[in-house]
DNA sequence: CGGGATCCCAGGAGATACTG
DNA sequence: CAGTATCTCCTGGGATCCCG
C-alpha cells in the first residue's frame, strides 16, 4: 500500500479529461445502449458528429482503454467498437445523467435541451 | 402529459453541457464536500483557477440553478455559494466518477492524474 | 466501408491590472 | 473580500477533399 491516495478535486478532474470531451458520453451510452458498434452506424446515430471527430475521439477512447476497436480484416473492411470492463463502469453514472436531465425536463418542460 | 421524451442522446449532450466545463465537477464537489461556500476559499482550494473562471463558473452554475449565490450586504462583503436541490442531485453521480479513477489509479498506478 | 490530411476559425481559458 | 476589465493565446472542433 505505496501510493498516497490522489486528492478528489485531482481525481474529478481527471475523470472529466477522460469523458468531458464534446462526444465522448454520447458515443460511450450509443456504443453500449444500442448496439451500434460499427463506424457507420455511430456517425449515423450521433447527430451532427464528422467523421473526423468521430475518428478521433474513438482514438481518444481507445487509449483511455474505454473502449476496444476489433479490426475485421474482410472487404469490404468492417470495424466494431465495444466497451473495456472499465469502460462499461462508465454507463450506471452516464444513466445517472440522464436521468437527472429527464427529471429537469418534467419539472420544467420550458428547458431548451439543444440551448 | 403532453411532453415526449428527449431522446437519451439528447439528454447526454444536455448534461455535459451543463457539468462539462474546466472546472464545473470541482466546483460543485468542493461546495458539497469539504463546506468551502466562500469565494475565497474556493479559490485557494480550486488549484490553478483564476478569479475570472471562477466567477465566470459560478454564474454559469447559479443561472442553471446548480448552485445558490447569498450576497450578505456586509463590510467586508460576503457572499456564500451553497448546492440547490438540482445540484445537489449531482454529487452521488461525481461521486461515483471519483471512486472510478481512484480504482483506475489502484489497478494502475502509472497512470498519470495531471496528464 | 472506414477512415486520413489539411485548412481554418470561434470561443474557452490564461495573464495581468484595477475596483466597490 | 469578492469580484471586473482587457488583451491575448491556444486548441477543440468544423468544412472539405482524398485514400486503401
Amino acid at each position: 500500500m505505496a501510493a498516497d491516495k490522489p486528492t478528489p478535486g485531482c481525481c474529478v478532474d481527471f475523470a472529466f479529461q477522460r469523458i468531458g470531451g464534446k462526444y465522448k458520453g454520447r458515443i460511450l451510452w450509443c456504443i453500449h445502449e444500442s448496439g451500434l458498434q460499427r463506424y457507420g452506424q455511430l456517425k449515423k446515430s450521433i447527430s451532427g458528429i464528422t467523421p473526423k471527430m468521430l475518428t478521433q475521439t474513438l482514438r481518444e477512447l481507445e487509449q483511455d482503454k474505454l473502449v476496444h476497436r476489433q479490426v475485421y480484416l474482410e472487404v469490404p473492411p468492417r470495424v466494431e467498437y465495444t466497451l473495456t470492463d472499465s469502460g462499461r463502469k462508465l454507463i450506471p453514472f452516464i444513466d445517472y445523467l440522464k436521468q437527472w436531465v429527464e427529471e429537469l425536463v418534467e419539472q420544467d418542460p420550458t428547458v431548451d435541451l439543444h440551448g
